[in-house]
DNA sequence: CTTGTCAAAATGTCTGACATTTAATAGGCT
DNA sequence: AGCCTATTAAATGTCAGACATTTTGACAAG
C-alpha cells in the first residue's frame, strides 16, 4: 500500500498519528505488511523526521505497527491491537466507517459486560453518581429529536455514567470503549433500510429502567435492564440469537 | 521528593521506564507533585536526554504523568492510570509491593468479570482452547509442591486461556491484568501468618470445575465454577462480605 | 552446500542549538 | 496600594545532521 490515498496534512505529530491510524484501522493495510519508511513518511507529508518518529511511537505504543531496528516497520495483526487505549478509542471514534467486526467485538462485549457494570453501580453507586446518570437521561429525553450526534454525546455520558458507578478503577477505564461503539451504531442506524430509530423511544424506557434500578439500589434489577438497553442491538448484530433467553418480565413478541 | 533512593542504572530507555514508573506506582510522588526535570534524570542515571524523553513518553502513553511546555512534568492521579496498559501490567507484576489498594481493585475486577468470561469461553471455545486450559491446569497440578513463582506462571496461563477461549478481542487484552493480581497474592500469601497454602489443593479443585465445565460446554456451570475460584480470595480481601451468596454447586434457594 | 564477509538499508541514538510555552518577577502607571 | 505590562527565567518541544546498530541479502571462498 502506498501513500497516495492519504489525505494531505498540516499539523503536530498527534494529528499525523491520528490520521495514520484512521488508516491503519480501516484496513489499507493488511497485518505484516510493510509500513512506509520513515523518510518516506517525513517527504510526503512535509514534517520532520522527528515528527514522525514521534507519531510512529504512538502507533507503536497502541500496537498496531511493530517497528525492529534493520527489518523496518511492519504493521500486527488486529488481535495485537491495544484497544482499551484511550488514544485507540479516540481514532476509531472519528473513523468514518470502521471494520464491522470490529464494532461487533466491543459491542458483544458490552452486551456480556454491562449487566455486570450495572449490578456493581447499583450496589456501590452514591448521590453524585446517580446525579450525573440522572443528567445523561435528560439530555437523551431533551434531544430525542435532535441530530443524532447530539443525543449519541448523552448517550455516551449516561453509559459512562454506570462504569463510574461501580467505583472499580479497572472498570471505570472501560468507559472509552462507549464513545466508538455508539457512534459506529448510530452511523450505522442513518443507512437506509435501517430502523433503529423506530424503538428510540423504547430505547429511552430501558434506559429509564436501568437509572431507576441504579437509584434504588437494586442489583438484580439493574443488571436484568442494562441487558434490556443492549438486547435489541445485539440480536441485530448477531451476538445473541435468541430473544427469549432474557424474557423481559413484560413480553418480548 | 527527590531521586537519591532510586537504585542506579544501567541500560536502555525501556529499562529506565520501568523504574521510574515502578517508583510512581509504589507512590513515591503524590498526585500533582512535581516530577524531576529531563536535564537532572538525564545527569542522575547518566544517560542522553533522548533517552530520558523516551522514557519520560512512556511513562505519559500510560497515565502516569504529565507534561506540558514550560510547565513541567507532573504526577497524575491513580484514576487516570491506565491499568489496561500492557506496559503498565508489566511494571505492575515486577514490583515488590505493590499498593494493596491497587491489588484489590484489579481483584474486585476480576472477581466480577471472570465469571462472565468463563460463561463466554464455554460458549465459544474450540478444541485448541480446551487443550491450552487442560496444559496449564496440569502445570498447575505438576508444581503444586514447588516454587509459588513457578506455580503462579501456570495458574496465569490457566486464567489468560479462559479469557481467550472467549474470543472476544475486548476480552482478550484483560489477561495481562492477570500476572499482576496474581503474582501480588503469592507475594502475600508468604507473609507470615497468613493461610493460602491451606488452601492450596482446594483451589487446584475449582480450577478443575471451571475446565470440566468449559470442556463440557456449560455456561451456568463454568460462571458458578469460575466465582467460586475467586471467592476465597474475595472473601480475605473484603470485595464480597457474604460467602452464603454462592454457597458451592450445593443449592441456591 | 555451507560459511564468512561485505554492503545496503532501515531504525535507533547522540549532540547542540534553537523555539515555544508557562510562570514568576520587576517596574511603571493610575 | 493596586493593577497592568514587559521582561526574564525555566521548563518542555523541535529541528538538523551525523553517527551507531541491527538486519538482510548478495557474493565469493572453502
Amino acid at each position: 500500500m502506498t501513500l497516495d490515498g492519504l489525505p494531505p496534512h498540516q499539523g503536530g505529530a498527534e494529528e499525523l498519528a491520528c490520521l495514520l491510524a484512521r488508516a491503519l484501522l480501516a484496513g489499507h493495510w493488511q497485518p505484516g505488511d510493510a509500513f512506509p519508511r520513515e523518510l518516506d513518511l517525513s517527504t510526503h507529508f512535509g514534517v520532520s523526521r522527528n515528527q514522525v518518529r514521534n507519531a510512529l511511537a504512538s502507533l507503536t505504543s497502541t500496537g498496531l505497527l511493530e517497528r525492529t531496528a534493520g527489518r523496518g516497520t511492519r504493521v500486527r495483526s488486529i488481535d495485537d491491537w491495544h484497544l482499551l487505549d484511550p488514544l485507540m478509542s479516540e481514532w476509531l471514534a472519528g473513523l468514518a466507517d470502521p471494520a464491522p467486526h470490529l464494532v461487533r467485538e466491543i459491542l458483544a462485549f458490552r452486551y456480556s459486560a454491562e449487566p455486570v457494570v450495572a449490578r456493581l453501580a447499583a450496589e456501590a453507586a452514591e448521590a453524585a453518581d446517580v446525579e450525573r446518570l440522572e443528567a445523561a437521561y435528560q439530555g437523551m429525553a431533551r434531544t430525542a429529536d435532535a441530530a443524532h450526534e447530539q443525543h449519541a454525546e448523552y448517550d455516551v455520558a449516561f453509559h459512562d455514567a454506570i462504569y463510574q458507578a461501580s467505583h472499580n478503577l479497572v472498570w471505570r477505564q472501560m468507559g472509552h470503549l462507549l464513545r466508538p461503539s455508539i457512534i459506529a451504531l448510530i452511523q450505522r442506524s442513518q443507512e437506509p433500510l435501517h430502523r433503529l430509530d423506530a424503538g428510540l423511544h423504547d430505547s429511552l424506557a430501558r434506559h429509564a429502567r436501568v437509572l431507576d434500578a441504579i437509584r434504588r439500589r437494586a442489583p438484580d434489577a439493574a443488571e436484568r435492564a442494562a441487558r434490556d438497553v443492549l438486547q435489541r442491538t445485539a440480536v441485530d448484530l448477531g451476538i445473541v440469537t435468541d430473544t427469549a433467553i432474557t424474557p423481559q418480565h413484560a413480553v418480548n413478541p
